[in-house]
DNA sequence: GTTGCTCGTCACAAAATTGTCACACAATAT
DNA sequence: ATATTGTGTGACAATTTTGTGACGAGCAAC
Protein backbone atom coordinates (compact mmCIF):
# COMPACT_ATOMS: atom_id res chain seq x y z
CA UNK A 1 0.00 0.00 0.00
CA UNK A 2 1.56 3.47 -1.04
CA UNK A 3 0.54 6.15 1.57
CA UNK A 4 1.51 8.35 -0.53
CA UNK A 5 -0.84 11.24 0.43
CA UNK A 6 -4.94 11.20 -0.41
CA UNK A 7 -5.90 11.79 -4.11
CA UNK A 8 -8.59 14.33 -4.52
CA UNK A 9 -11.15 14.30 -7.56
CA UNK A 10 -12.24 17.71 -7.92
CA UNK A 11 -15.46 18.21 -9.93
CA UNK A 12 -16.45 21.79 -11.08
CA UNK A 13 -17.90 22.78 -15.03
CA UNK A 14 -15.07 25.90 -14.49
CA UNK A 15 -11.88 25.45 -15.14
CA UNK A 16 -9.85 28.74 -12.68
CA UNK A 17 -11.69 27.32 -10.10
CA UNK A 18 -10.52 23.85 -10.32
CA UNK A 19 -7.58 24.96 -11.01
CA UNK A 20 -7.18 27.03 -7.70
CA UNK A 21 -8.59 24.03 -5.89
CA UNK A 22 -6.33 22.09 -6.96
CA UNK A 23 -3.03 24.12 -6.32
CA UNK A 24 -4.58 24.47 -3.17
CA UNK A 25 -4.88 20.69 -2.20
CA UNK A 26 -1.11 20.45 -4.06
CA UNK A 27 0.48 22.62 -1.40
CA UNK A 28 -1.47 20.65 1.02
CA UNK A 29 0.07 17.27 0.22
CA UNK A 30 -2.88 16.14 -1.77
CA UNK A 31 -3.06 14.50 -4.89
CA UNK A 32 -5.33 16.32 -7.52
CA UNK A 33 -7.43 15.08 -10.66
CA UNK A 34 -10.55 17.01 -12.21
CA UNK A 35 -13.62 16.44 -13.87
CA UNK A 36 -15.71 19.56 -15.66
CA UNK A 37 -19.20 17.20 -15.19
CA UNK A 38 -20.56 13.99 -14.38
CA UNK A 39 -19.51 11.89 -17.23
CA UNK A 40 -16.31 12.63 -16.62
CA UNK A 41 -15.94 11.88 -13.10
CA UNK A 42 -17.03 8.51 -13.13
CA UNK A 43 -14.56 7.69 -15.50
CA UNK A 44 -12.18 9.40 -13.05
CA UNK A 45 -13.62 7.63 -10.31
CA UNK A 46 -13.59 4.26 -11.84
CA UNK A 47 -10.18 4.11 -13.29
CA UNK A 48 -8.02 6.47 -10.67
CA UNK A 49 -10.30 5.90 -7.61
CA UNK A 50 -9.58 8.93 -5.50
CA UNK A 51 -10.29 9.06 -2.07
CA UNK A 52 -12.54 11.94 -1.50
CA UNK A 53 -14.93 14.07 -4.31
CA UNK A 54 -14.95 17.59 -4.25
CA UNK A 55 -18.22 17.88 -5.87
CA UNK A 56 -20.15 21.31 -7.23
CA UNK A 57 -23.57 21.59 -6.46
CA UNK A 58 -24.02 22.84 -10.43
CA UNK A 59 -22.85 21.29 -13.28
CA UNK A 60 -24.32 21.12 -16.77
CA UNK A 61 -26.07 17.64 -17.41
CA UNK A 62 -26.26 15.66 -14.14
CA UNK A 63 -26.57 18.14 -11.48
CA UNK A 64 -24.18 17.58 -8.14
CA UNK A 65 -27.10 16.21 -6.38
CA UNK A 66 -28.13 13.98 -8.53
CA UNK A 67 -24.88 12.70 -9.03
CA UNK A 68 -24.04 12.99 -5.17
CA UNK A 69 -27.01 10.36 -4.53
CA UNK A 70 -26.38 8.42 -7.57
CA UNK A 71 -22.76 7.54 -6.32
CA UNK A 72 -23.80 6.80 -2.78
CA UNK A 73 -26.26 4.33 -4.51
CA UNK A 74 -23.64 2.09 -6.25
CA UNK A 75 -22.33 -0.56 -3.78
CA UNK A 76 -18.60 0.45 -5.47
CA UNK A 77 -18.43 4.09 -5.02
CA UNK A 78 -21.40 4.37 -1.93
CA UNK A 79 -18.44 4.69 0.65
CA UNK A 80 -16.40 7.32 -1.39
CA UNK A 81 -16.52 10.63 0.76
CA UNK A 82 -18.27 13.79 -0.83
CA UNK A 83 -17.81 17.27 -0.49
CA UNK A 84 -20.24 19.68 -2.00
CA UNK A 85 -19.60 22.89 -3.34
CA UNK A 86 -22.14 25.76 -3.55
CA UNK A 87 -22.31 28.91 -4.21
CA UNK A 88 -23.29 31.74 -1.48
CA UNK A 89 -27.20 31.86 -1.69
CA UNK A 90 -27.93 28.90 -2.33
CA UNK A 91 -27.52 28.08 1.09
CA UNK A 92 -30.65 26.41 1.60
CA UNK A 93 -30.13 23.87 -0.32
CA UNK A 94 -27.75 22.48 1.87
CA UNK A 95 -29.87 19.88 3.65
CA UNK A 96 -30.57 18.03 0.29
CA UNK A 97 -27.24 18.09 -0.61
CA UNK A 98 -26.49 16.33 3.23
CA UNK A 99 -29.81 14.02 2.44
CA UNK A 100 -28.61 13.01 -1.31
CA UNK A 101 -25.17 11.28 0.96
CA UNK A 102 -22.28 14.50 1.11
CA UNK A 103 -20.35 13.94 3.97
CA UNK A 104 -19.87 17.55 4.50
CA UNK A 105 -20.51 20.81 2.76
CA UNK A 106 -18.78 24.23 2.06
CA UNK A 107 -20.20 27.19 0.66
CA UNK A 108 -18.06 29.23 -1.62
CA UNK A 109 -15.92 31.27 -1.45
CA UNK A 110 -13.64 29.77 1.24
CA UNK A 111 -10.39 30.12 2.28
CA UNK A 112 -7.99 26.93 1.05
CA UNK A 113 -6.94 26.44 4.80
CA UNK A 114 -10.79 26.15 5.39
CA UNK A 115 -11.13 23.77 2.36
CA UNK A 116 -8.40 21.79 3.40
CA UNK A 117 -9.29 21.61 7.27
CA UNK A 118 -12.69 19.86 6.20
CA UNK A 119 -11.09 17.78 3.79
CA UNK A 120 -9.34 16.17 6.35
CA UNK A 121 -11.99 15.79 8.84
CA UNK A 122 -14.42 14.15 6.45
CA UNK A 123 -10.93 11.77 5.64
CA UNK A 124 -10.55 11.15 9.08
CA UNK A 125 -13.82 9.75 9.08
CA UNK A 126 -14.47 8.23 6.32
CA UNK A 127 -13.37 4.28 6.75
CA UNK A 128 -9.57 4.44 6.02
CA UNK A 129 -9.67 0.63 5.29
CA UNK A 130 -9.16 0.51 0.94
CA UNK A 131 -10.96 -2.96 1.46
CA UNK A 132 -9.32 -4.06 -2.29
CA UNK A 133 -7.89 -7.01 -1.28
CA UNK A 134 -9.51 -10.58 -2.35
CA UNK A 135 -10.60 -12.46 0.58
CA UNK A 136 -11.01 -16.51 0.11
CA UNK A 137 -12.39 -19.11 2.46
CA UNK A 138 -12.37 -22.99 1.38
CA UNK A 139 -13.66 -21.85 -2.07
CA UNK A 140 -15.60 -19.18 -1.27
CA UNK A 141 -14.24 -16.34 -2.88
CA UNK A 142 -14.96 -12.22 -2.65
CA UNK A 143 -13.82 -9.97 -4.74
CA UNK A 144 -13.96 -6.56 -4.04
CA UNK A 145 -12.78 -5.54 -7.17
CA UNK A 146 -14.92 -7.14 -9.51
CA UNK A 147 -17.34 -6.90 -6.66
CA UNK A 148 -18.53 -10.49 -6.40
CA UNK A 149 -18.75 -13.57 -5.17
CA UNK A 150 -17.91 -16.90 -6.63
CA UNK A 151 -18.12 -20.64 -4.91
CA UNK A 152 -15.87 -22.55 -6.25
CA UNK A 153 -15.44 -20.41 -9.60
CA UNK A 154 -19.43 -20.32 -9.93
CA UNK A 155 -20.69 -16.85 -9.45
CA UNK A 156 -23.09 -16.41 -6.63
CA UNK A 157 -26.39 -14.37 -7.36
CA UNK A 158 -27.26 -12.48 -4.32
CA UNK A 159 -28.40 -8.68 -4.08
CA UNK A 160 -26.45 -5.46 -2.64
CA UNK A 161 -27.62 -6.00 0.74
CA UNK A 162 -26.22 -9.82 0.80
CA UNK A 163 -22.99 -8.96 -0.71
CA UNK A 164 -22.21 -6.32 2.19
CA UNK A 165 -23.26 -8.91 4.91
CA UNK A 166 -21.44 -11.60 3.63
CA UNK A 167 -18.27 -9.03 3.21
CA UNK A 168 -18.75 -7.86 6.69
CA UNK A 169 -18.71 -11.37 7.59
CA UNK A 170 -16.10 -12.44 5.69
CA UNK A 171 -13.80 -9.67 7.09
CA UNK A 172 -15.02 -9.88 11.14
CA UNK A 173 -14.84 -13.88 11.09
CA UNK A 174 -14.65 -15.90 14.48
CA UNK A 175 -16.82 -13.47 16.14
CA UNK A 176 -20.63 -13.16 16.83
CA UNK A 177 -22.84 -9.95 16.33
CA UNK A 178 -25.93 -9.44 17.32
CA UNK A 179 -28.90 -8.11 15.14
CA UNK A 180 -28.28 -4.53 15.76
CA UNK A 181 -24.70 -4.69 15.56
CA UNK A 182 -25.20 -5.92 11.75
CA UNK A 183 -27.51 -3.49 11.03
CA UNK A 184 -25.10 -1.04 12.14
CA UNK A 185 -22.16 -2.44 10.22
CA UNK A 186 -23.76 -3.50 7.15
CA UNK A 187 -27.33 -0.80 6.95
CA UNK A 188 -25.21 1.65 8.47
CA UNK A 189 -26.05 2.96 11.71
CA UNK A 190 -28.79 5.66 10.98
CA UNK A 191 -30.99 3.58 9.54
CA UNK A 192 -34.42 2.16 10.62
CA UNK A 193 -35.09 -1.26 9.95
CA UNK A 194 -36.65 -4.07 11.98
CA UNK A 195 -34.21 -6.21 13.41
CA UNK A 196 -36.11 -9.46 11.99
CA UNK A 197 -35.16 -8.38 8.35
CA UNK A 198 -31.21 -9.28 9.27
CA UNK A 199 -32.89 -13.01 9.67
CA UNK A 200 -34.36 -12.49 6.11
CA UNK A 201 -30.86 -11.62 5.32
CA UNK A 202 -29.40 -14.68 6.68
CA UNK A 203 -31.71 -16.65 5.19
CA UNK A 204 -30.87 -15.57 1.26
CA UNK A 205 -26.95 -15.36 1.71
CA UNK A 206 -27.66 -18.98 3.28
CA UNK A 207 -29.60 -20.31 0.33
CA UNK A 208 -27.29 -18.36 -1.90
CA UNK A 209 -24.43 -20.18 -0.23
CA UNK A 210 -25.62 -23.36 -0.96
CA UNK A 211 -24.82 -26.16 0.81
CA UNK A 212 -21.21 -26.30 0.42
CA UNK A 213 -21.07 -23.13 2.79
CA UNK A 214 -24.07 -22.13 4.36
CA UNK A 215 -23.13 -23.85 7.85
CA UNK A 216 -20.33 -20.95 7.60
CA UNK A 217 -22.93 -18.34 8.79
CA UNK A 218 -23.93 -20.39 12.20
CA UNK A 219 -26.88 -19.09 14.63
CA UNK A 220 -26.02 -17.80 17.91
CA UNK A 221 -29.11 -18.96 19.95
CA UNK A 222 -30.51 -15.44 21.55
CA UNK A 223 -27.59 -13.49 20.66
CA UNK A 224 -27.16 -13.08 16.62
CA UNK A 225 -25.00 -15.07 14.14
CA UNK A 226 -21.43 -15.55 13.50
CA UNK A 227 -19.39 -16.34 10.41
CA UNK A 228 -16.91 -19.46 10.95
CA UNK A 229 -14.84 -21.27 9.07
CA UNK A 230 -14.85 -23.83 11.93
CA UNK A 231 -16.83 -27.22 12.20
CA UNK A 232 -20.46 -26.10 14.39
CA UNK B 1 -37.55 -12.73 31.18
CA UNK B 2 -37.17 -8.89 30.84
CA UNK B 3 -34.20 -7.03 30.30
CA UNK B 4 -32.14 -4.93 32.74
CA UNK B 5 -34.28 -1.86 31.21
CA UNK B 6 -32.36 0.75 30.47
CA UNK B 7 -33.26 4.41 32.16
CA UNK B 8 -34.34 7.22 30.09
CA UNK B 9 -34.28 11.48 30.81
CA UNK B 10 -36.62 13.42 28.42
CA UNK B 11 -35.86 16.79 28.55
CA UNK B 12 -38.73 19.30 26.67
CA UNK B 13 -40.74 21.93 27.90
CA UNK B 14 -43.81 20.77 26.44
CA UNK B 15 -45.52 18.05 28.71
CA UNK B 16 -47.51 16.61 26.43
CA UNK B 17 -44.58 15.75 23.97
CA UNK B 18 -42.74 14.38 27.11
CA UNK B 19 -45.71 12.21 28.05
CA UNK B 20 -46.13 11.21 24.50
CA UNK B 21 -42.77 9.84 24.07
CA UNK B 22 -42.52 8.45 27.26
CA UNK B 23 -45.28 6.25 27.22
CA UNK B 24 -43.93 4.88 23.51
CA UNK B 25 -40.48 4.56 25.73
CA UNK B 26 -42.11 2.77 28.57
CA UNK B 27 -43.94 0.71 25.74
CA UNK B 28 -40.40 -0.19 24.90
CA UNK B 29 -38.90 -1.22 27.49
CA UNK B 30 -37.22 1.72 28.89
CA UNK B 31 -37.94 3.57 32.00
CA UNK B 32 -38.14 6.97 32.05
CA UNK B 33 -37.83 10.58 33.75
CA UNK B 34 -39.02 14.34 32.76
CA UNK B 35 -37.70 17.52 32.91
CA UNK B 36 -38.94 20.82 31.46
CA UNK B 37 -35.67 22.47 31.23
CA UNK B 38 -32.12 22.62 31.55
CA UNK B 39 -32.27 23.22 35.65
CA UNK B 40 -34.55 20.38 36.35
CA UNK B 41 -32.75 18.11 34.00
CA UNK B 42 -29.61 18.93 35.75
CA UNK B 43 -30.99 17.79 39.19
CA UNK B 44 -32.64 14.74 37.72
CA UNK B 45 -29.02 13.95 35.97
CA UNK B 46 -27.61 13.76 39.23
CA UNK B 47 -29.74 11.71 41.87
CA UNK B 48 -31.64 9.51 39.06
CA UNK B 49 -28.53 8.76 37.13
CA UNK B 50 -30.15 8.31 33.58
CA UNK B 51 -28.32 6.21 30.80
CA UNK B 52 -29.50 8.42 28.09
CA UNK B 53 -30.62 11.76 27.67
CA UNK B 54 -33.30 13.04 24.66
CA UNK B 55 -32.41 16.69 24.64
CA UNK B 56 -34.99 18.88 22.68
CA UNK B 57 -32.88 21.92 20.68
CA UNK B 58 -35.42 24.58 21.88
CA UNK B 59 -35.56 25.17 26.02
CA UNK B 60 -36.80 28.04 28.11
CA UNK B 61 -33.82 29.84 29.66
CA UNK B 62 -30.59 27.44 29.04
CA UNK B 63 -31.12 26.40 25.30
CA UNK B 64 -30.26 22.47 24.45
CA UNK B 65 -27.04 22.64 22.84
CA UNK B 66 -25.76 25.08 25.07
CA UNK B 67 -26.69 22.28 28.10
CA UNK B 68 -25.39 19.53 26.21
CA UNK B 69 -22.21 20.97 25.63
CA UNK B 70 -21.91 22.11 29.49
CA UNK B 71 -22.84 18.24 30.10
CA UNK B 72 -19.96 17.11 27.95
CA UNK B 73 -17.22 19.61 29.57
CA UNK B 74 -18.02 17.81 32.89
CA UNK B 75 -16.30 15.06 33.19
CA UNK B 76 -19.39 13.51 35.87
CA UNK B 77 -21.78 13.77 32.64
CA UNK B 78 -19.26 13.84 29.63
CA UNK B 79 -20.23 10.06 29.31
CA UNK B 80 -23.92 10.45 29.33
CA UNK B 81 -25.10 10.06 25.76
CA UNK B 82 -27.73 12.59 23.99
CA UNK B 83 -29.97 12.44 21.51
CA UNK B 84 -31.07 15.70 20.26
CA UNK B 85 -34.46 16.47 19.49
CA UNK B 86 -35.49 19.25 17.07
CA UNK B 87 -38.31 20.48 15.17
CA UNK B 88 -38.72 20.42 11.33
CA UNK B 89 -36.91 23.54 9.47
CA UNK B 90 -34.58 23.90 11.98
CA UNK B 91 -32.61 21.79 10.47
CA UNK B 92 -29.39 23.13 9.55
CA UNK B 93 -28.68 22.95 13.14
CA UNK B 94 -27.76 19.90 13.21
CA UNK B 95 -23.78 20.08 12.83
CA UNK B 96 -24.28 22.44 15.87
CA UNK B 97 -25.42 19.55 17.97
CA UNK B 98 -23.92 17.03 16.91
CA UNK B 99 -20.75 19.69 17.44
CA UNK B 100 -22.10 20.33 20.98
CA UNK B 101 -21.61 16.65 21.62
CA UNK B 102 -24.75 15.01 20.96
CA UNK B 103 -24.48 11.53 20.03
CA UNK B 104 -28.05 11.80 17.31
CA UNK B 105 -30.13 13.63 16.50
CA UNK B 106 -33.94 12.99 15.41
CA UNK B 107 -36.18 15.38 13.34
CA UNK B 108 -39.90 16.24 14.48
CA UNK B 109 -42.14 14.74 13.89
CA UNK B 110 -40.47 11.23 14.31
CA UNK B 111 -42.30 7.69 14.68
CA UNK B 112 -42.12 6.33 17.74
CA UNK B 113 -40.35 3.20 16.25
CA UNK B 114 -37.59 5.34 14.73
CA UNK B 115 -37.02 7.25 18.37
CA UNK B 116 -36.48 3.85 19.69
CA UNK B 117 -34.31 1.74 16.88
CA UNK B 118 -32.15 5.36 17.12
CA UNK B 119 -32.16 5.19 20.94
CA UNK B 120 -31.12 1.50 20.98
CA UNK B 121 -28.18 2.42 18.65
CA UNK B 122 -26.88 5.31 20.53
CA UNK B 123 -27.12 3.48 23.46
CA UNK B 124 -25.23 0.16 21.94
CA UNK B 125 -22.57 1.98 20.91
CA UNK B 126 -22.01 4.14 24.12
CA UNK B 127 -21.91 0.71 26.53
CA UNK B 128 -19.18 -0.83 26.99
CA UNK B 129 -18.76 -4.32 26.17
CA UNK B 130 -18.17 -6.77 29.12
CA UNK B 131 -15.42 -8.96 29.16
CA UNK B 132 -13.31 -9.33 25.73
CA UNK B 133 -10.71 -12.08 26.91
CA UNK B 134 -11.33 -15.41 26.38
CA UNK B 135 -11.32 -17.99 30.00
CA UNK B 136 -9.32 -20.93 29.68
CA UNK B 137 -9.30 -23.90 32.48
CA UNK B 138 -7.66 -27.17 31.58
CA UNK B 139 -9.29 -27.49 28.47
CA UNK B 140 -12.46 -25.90 29.00
CA UNK B 141 -12.37 -22.27 26.95
CA UNK B 142 -14.86 -19.60 26.91
CA UNK B 143 -14.77 -17.33 24.15
CA UNK B 144 -17.21 -14.28 24.80
CA UNK B 145 -16.18 -12.72 21.47
CA UNK B 146 -17.33 -15.42 19.59
CA UNK B 147 -20.02 -16.40 22.18
CA UNK B 148 -18.94 -20.12 22.15
CA UNK B 149 -17.84 -22.86 24.75
CA UNK B 150 -15.22 -25.30 23.51
CA UNK B 151 -14.08 -27.93 25.70
CA UNK B 152 -10.60 -29.65 24.12
CA UNK B 153 -11.84 -27.85 20.93
CA UNK B 154 -15.02 -29.18 20.75
CA UNK B 155 -18.14 -26.59 20.88
CA UNK B 156 -20.49 -27.40 24.08
CA UNK B 157 -23.80 -27.41 22.89
CA UNK B 158 -26.03 -25.04 25.17
CA UNK B 159 -28.57 -23.03 25.82
CA UNK B 160 -27.76 -18.88 26.98
CA UNK B 161 -28.93 -19.64 30.18
CA UNK B 162 -26.52 -22.03 31.09
CA UNK B 163 -23.45 -19.96 28.90
CA UNK B 164 -23.88 -17.12 31.65
CA UNK B 165 -24.31 -19.56 34.19
CA UNK B 166 -20.99 -20.93 33.22
CA UNK B 167 -19.42 -17.51 32.03
CA UNK B 168 -20.38 -16.21 35.91
CA UNK B 169 -18.75 -19.65 36.89
CA UNK B 170 -15.50 -18.81 35.43
CA UNK B 171 -15.66 -15.88 36.52
CA UNK B 172 -15.77 -16.37 39.97
CA UNK B 173 -14.36 -19.47 40.77
CA UNK B 174 -13.17 -21.13 43.96
CA UNK B 175 -15.93 -19.83 45.82
CA UNK B 176 -19.47 -21.08 46.81
CA UNK B 177 -22.76 -19.39 45.32
CA UNK B 178 -26.19 -19.68 46.79
CA UNK B 179 -29.15 -20.32 44.77
CA UNK B 180 -30.53 -16.98 45.68
CA UNK B 181 -27.11 -15.19 44.50
CA UNK B 182 -27.01 -17.40 40.96
CA UNK B 183 -30.07 -15.98 40.31
CA UNK B 184 -29.44 -12.41 40.96
CA UNK B 185 -26.37 -12.92 39.24
CA UNK B 186 -27.24 -14.46 36.07
CA UNK B 187 -30.74 -14.31 35.69
CA UNK B 188 -30.53 -11.42 36.98
CA UNK B 189 -32.03 -9.92 39.89
CA UNK B 190 -35.90 -8.59 38.98
CA UNK B 191 -37.24 -12.18 37.83
CA UNK B 192 -38.90 -14.51 40.09
CA UNK B 193 -38.46 -18.46 39.35
CA UNK B 194 -37.81 -21.11 41.95
CA UNK B 195 -34.71 -22.14 43.39
CA UNK B 196 -34.86 -25.28 42.40
CA UNK B 197 -34.46 -23.78 38.54
CA UNK B 198 -30.73 -23.11 39.51
CA UNK B 199 -30.40 -27.03 39.97
CA UNK B 200 -31.72 -28.18 36.82
CA UNK B 201 -29.60 -25.77 34.77
CA UNK B 202 -26.63 -26.72 36.85
CA UNK B 203 -27.68 -30.31 36.02
CA UNK B 204 -27.75 -29.59 31.97
CA UNK B 205 -24.85 -27.54 32.74
CA UNK B 206 -22.57 -30.90 33.93
CA UNK B 207 -24.47 -32.98 31.25
CA UNK B 208 -22.79 -30.55 28.18
CA UNK B 209 -19.83 -30.35 30.53
CA UNK B 210 -19.31 -34.00 29.99
CA UNK B 211 -16.96 -36.51 32.53
CA UNK B 212 -13.70 -34.05 31.56
CA UNK B 213 -15.38 -31.39 33.48
CA UNK B 214 -18.47 -31.98 34.95
CA UNK B 215 -16.51 -32.64 38.55
CA UNK B 216 -15.80 -28.82 38.51
CA UNK B 217 -19.04 -27.75 39.63
CA UNK B 218 -19.24 -28.85 42.79
CA UNK B 219 -21.95 -28.93 45.26
CA UNK B 220 -21.82 -27.26 48.49
CA UNK B 221 -24.31 -28.68 49.85
CA UNK B 222 -27.06 -26.76 51.89
CA UNK B 223 -25.72 -23.62 50.45
CA UNK B 224 -25.30 -23.81 46.69
CA UNK B 225 -22.53 -24.46 44.25
CA UNK B 226 -19.15 -23.82 43.69
CA UNK B 227 -16.92 -24.06 40.32
CA UNK B 228 -13.38 -25.22 41.49
CA UNK B 229 -10.57 -26.38 39.35
CA UNK B 230 -9.39 -27.95 42.46
CA UNK B 231 -9.68 -31.77 42.81
CA UNK B 232 -12.88 -32.90 45.18
C1' DG C 1 -46.65 2.75 -18.93
C1' DT C 2 -44.19 -2.19 -18.13
C1' DT C 3 -40.79 -5.27 -16.53
C1' DG C 4 -37.53 -7.07 -13.50
C1' DC C 5 -35.06 -6.76 -9.39
C1' DT C 6 -34.18 -5.88 -4.49
C1' DC C 7 -35.73 -4.80 -0.02
C1' DG C 8 -38.29 -4.73 4.34
C1' DT C 9 -42.09 -6.66 6.66
C1' DC C 10 -45.36 -9.98 7.91
C1' DA C 11 -47.56 -14.43 9.27
C1' DC C 12 -46.90 -18.78 10.16
C1' DA C 13 -43.94 -23.08 10.81
C1' DA C 14 -40.23 -25.16 13.05
C1' DA C 15 -36.99 -25.55 16.56
C1' DA C 16 -34.74 -24.63 20.76
C1' DT C 17 -34.91 -23.13 25.45
C1' DT C 18 -36.95 -22.51 29.84
C1' DG C 19 -39.17 -23.23 34.33
C1' DT C 20 -41.55 -26.53 36.90
C1' DC C 21 -42.83 -30.86 38.58
C1' DA C 22 -42.62 -35.65 40.46
C1' DC C 23 -39.91 -38.89 41.89
C1' DA C 24 -35.29 -41.19 42.70
C1' DC C 25 -31.41 -40.89 45.30
C1' DA C 26 -28.01 -39.27 48.86
C1' DA C 27 -26.75 -37.25 53.15
C1' DT C 28 -27.67 -36.07 57.71
C1' DA C 29 -30.37 -36.22 62.00
C1' DT C 30 -33.15 -38.67 65.40
C1' DA D 1 -32.63 -48.21 61.20
C1' DT D 2 -35.79 -44.76 60.14
C1' DA D 3 -37.17 -40.24 59.41
C1' DT D 4 -35.97 -35.97 57.47
C1' DT D 5 -33.89 -32.91 54.59
C1' DG D 6 -31.32 -31.65 50.45
C1' DT D 7 -29.98 -32.71 45.71
C1' DG D 8 -30.00 -35.33 41.03
C1' DT D 9 -32.64 -36.42 37.08
C1' DG D 10 -35.97 -37.23 33.35
C1' DA D 11 -40.10 -35.57 31.41
C1' DC D 12 -43.32 -32.00 30.00
C1' DA D 13 -45.74 -27.91 28.43
C1' DA D 14 -45.22 -23.07 27.82
C1' DT D 15 -42.68 -19.68 25.96
C1' DT D 16 -39.18 -17.68 23.22
C1' DT D 17 -36.41 -17.56 19.33
C1' DT D 18 -35.38 -18.54 14.66
C1' DG D 19 -36.46 -20.31 9.82
C1' DT D 20 -39.08 -19.65 5.78
C1' DG D 21 -42.28 -18.42 2.06
C1' DA D 22 -44.98 -14.76 0.34
C1' DC D 23 -46.29 -10.09 -0.61
C1' DG D 24 -46.21 -5.22 -1.78
C1' DA D 25 -43.46 -1.00 -2.21
C1' DG D 26 -39.86 1.25 -4.40
C1' DC D 27 -36.81 1.97 -8.01
C1' DA D 28 -34.07 1.56 -12.28
C1' DA D 29 -34.05 0.07 -17.06
C1' DC D 30 -36.69 -0.26 -20.83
Amino acid sequence: MTKAGKSVLIVDDEAPIREMIAVALEMAGYECMEAANAQEAHAQIIDRKPDLILLDWMLPGTSGVEFARRLKREDRTAELPIIMLTAKGEEDNKVQGLEAGADDYITKPFSPRELVARLKAVLRRSTPQGIEEPIEVSGLLLDPVCHRVTSFDKPLDIGPTEYRLLQFFMTHQERAYSRAQLLDQVWGGNVYVEERTVDVHIRRLRKALGEAHEHMIQTVRGTGYRFSTKVA
